[in-house]
DNA sequence: AGCCACACGGTAAACGTTTACAGCGTGGCT
DNA sequence: AGCCACGCTGTAAACGTTTACCGTGTGGCT
């Protein structure tokens, strides 16, 4: 692990100038014969370039932030999964942030900006405060963030369409001759919670449906929340006959209740989740569930970062990525 | 996302040389005034150090990478949950690459710690070869590899006991009464496949059971395989009252055949997973898993690490990672 | 043969830090 | 009062590149 070799070990043992290195190495016009002397010392030598000295002098790290709350949730790998590809194919590097949904840490994130070790970053804040907009405001280098932020502002954005999601999958319920669908949230007090218990009300309103207070039942997003809420529901309620749950392992946690109390699914209760994690297609019987796209929001992302950095000024672009339903099992699609 | 300002700035701005700022930033001794009008200086300017800078002078980027074949296999993300946070404790940003199996990426890898952007890495080779161990042993930077290497490889070494993990389950099963156990494994020129065949064969003979032809069936280490060999295996065995799969997607496989036949698990056939992945706590009925302990055997390898680079002229480790059985429904374990 | 144009190569500065070394001023000592 | 020691500060070099600028040598032209 002794000191490897630089552009000057080279120039020394070439006999050339190590302007006349870095020149042959970054394909610059050169004298053949230099070229040969000079590949010839970096063969030997074995030579690789410094990446830290090429980045303070060109003021690009080739490194690229992804900051989110926690890799361990689907929503997240599956973004990771589609980012990572991209950007090593646009030759960057991943830099991983975990900020534990703690706002001080991703704060932290923008502020590391600063120290210039990234090109960009790509964030999926748990929640907007003032405090993200004001130093994404002045963030030096670009960001892209994945969810929603207020209105206007300046900042390349992906969203998904949650409220599209709840509507679709009460639609789908609906057309299977479901009549008292309950509704499993997670705290109305998240972004996410409130925004799906809105378009839940909405989509009842659209099929002309009552809102039932009966019918919905606030927990949390876990498997075990969901479990507790399904209990609730169904003691309060007996005659559900369809089940849309705010995220996945809410779905999980339905389907386990549902089966301890001697229904089928989807014959006596149809059960939709959201996020389409594996889990859905892992589970028995398998899960219906509305995809919001995090594969999608991910390469979207990571393609509006590699844009803005290839082009600065360009106005800052918002991308919805539209939701998409996943029949399977458990609201009678194929096995 | 103008220039931003740097040490000059700051000694400008508060009238002293940057020798005095660098050494205020960095907590050296220095008379109270000239530390008051530094950090005013710095505060005004919201002045934040650049990282490239001063990795280029301390030859010390504070980024480790880890590298393996694809973040969405459950056995790697459990790593990279453990790595992430010890690495962030110790003041290490985490690089994340992603090989696709591919040995040609990995040697790139191992290739591009010459450039010097991380100051080591942990590695998940999907096998080794004498490439590897070239590099690895030229390596310019710290290696960790989790995963077997040749014996007397001077390398920090990380490893599952894949071998105890099949006879713990194998030895389970027999103390459930089962004495036809199956085995579905994947592809027997694979590193795992090679080692939890061999175990398979040892565990029966410490069981005095024979070891039958008939009831090994291989595969690939993915659902519909599973579910293929389970096929497979049934139509050959339909006796078999017990099965050992090599990993938790072909449990997963085989208890949709096993359900799709109308035999029951655990009653009729016991069903043992392997990698405890969280689909063995969502499937149903859950199933019972070996951990290989990929949490631990990240946590070990980041601190293994960690240790290196505090102290560099250590022996190399060779860290095992004991297997341990976690009983769920498919074996008769609690609902 | 003499001149010019051109292509290539070398010198040196720059990127933003850290740090060895030397210089300077203050305070305490004799 | 003079000297020394000590503590702080400034100058400059270094980390390993890239690149602007200038000099040199070659070839082709008249």
């Amino acid at each position: 692990m002794a000191d490897g070799p630089t552009i000057n070990t080279i120039a020394e043992r070439a006999g050339v100038s190590i302007a006349s290195v870095s020149r042959v190495l970054n394909g610059l016009p050169t004298r053949p014969d230099t070229e040969r002397k000079v590949m010839k010392a970096a063969d030997e030598l074995g030579y690789v370039r410094n990446a830290v000295a090429r980045s303070l002098k060109s003021r690009r790290t080739h490194q690229i932030a992804f900051a989110m709350a926690d890799i361990g949730n689907p929503v997240y790998l599956a973004m990771v999964r589609q980012i990572q590809p991209v950007l090593k194919a646009a030759g960057y590097r991943l830099v991983l942030h975990s900020t534990d949904a703690v706002v001080a840490d991703e704060i932290d994130v923008l502020h590391s900006l600063g120290e210039r070790y990234v090109d960009g970053l790509i964030m999926c804040p748990i929640r907007v405060t003032d405090d993200h907009l004001k130093m994404i405001a002045a963030a030096r280098a670009p960001v892209v963030i994945i969810g929603l932020v207020p209105d206007g502002t300046q900042v390349d954005n992906v969203r998904a369409d949650s409220r599209a999601g709840v509507r679709l999958a009460v639609h789908h319920l609906h057309s299977l001759g479901r009549r008292r669908i309950g509704f499993l949230n997670g705290p109305l007090d998240t972004v996410p919670g409130a925004a799906r218990e809105a378009a839940y009300r909405e989509a009842l309103d659209e099929l002309g449906l009552p809102y039932e207070e009966s019918l919905v039942q606030i927990g949390d997003f876990y498997r075990e929340a969901g479990a507790g809420a399904a209990r609730e529901l169904l003691a309060r309620s007996p005659g559900v006959d369809a089940l849309m749950c705010a995220n996945d392992l809410i779905a999980l946690g339905a389907l386990d209740v549902l089966r301890a109390s001697g229904r089928r699914v989807p014959e006596d209760v149809a059960v939709v989740g959201m996020d389409d994690t594996d889990l859905a297609a892992a589970s028995w019987p398998t899960l219906t569930s509305v995809s919001l796209g995090s594969a999608e929001r991910g390469r979207a992302a990571a393609e509006l970062l590699l844009a803005r950095l290839e082009e600065g000024d360009r106005t800052p672009s918002v991308v919805t990525v539209e939701p998409r339903l996943v029949i399977r099992e458990s609201t009678g699609g194929p096995a």
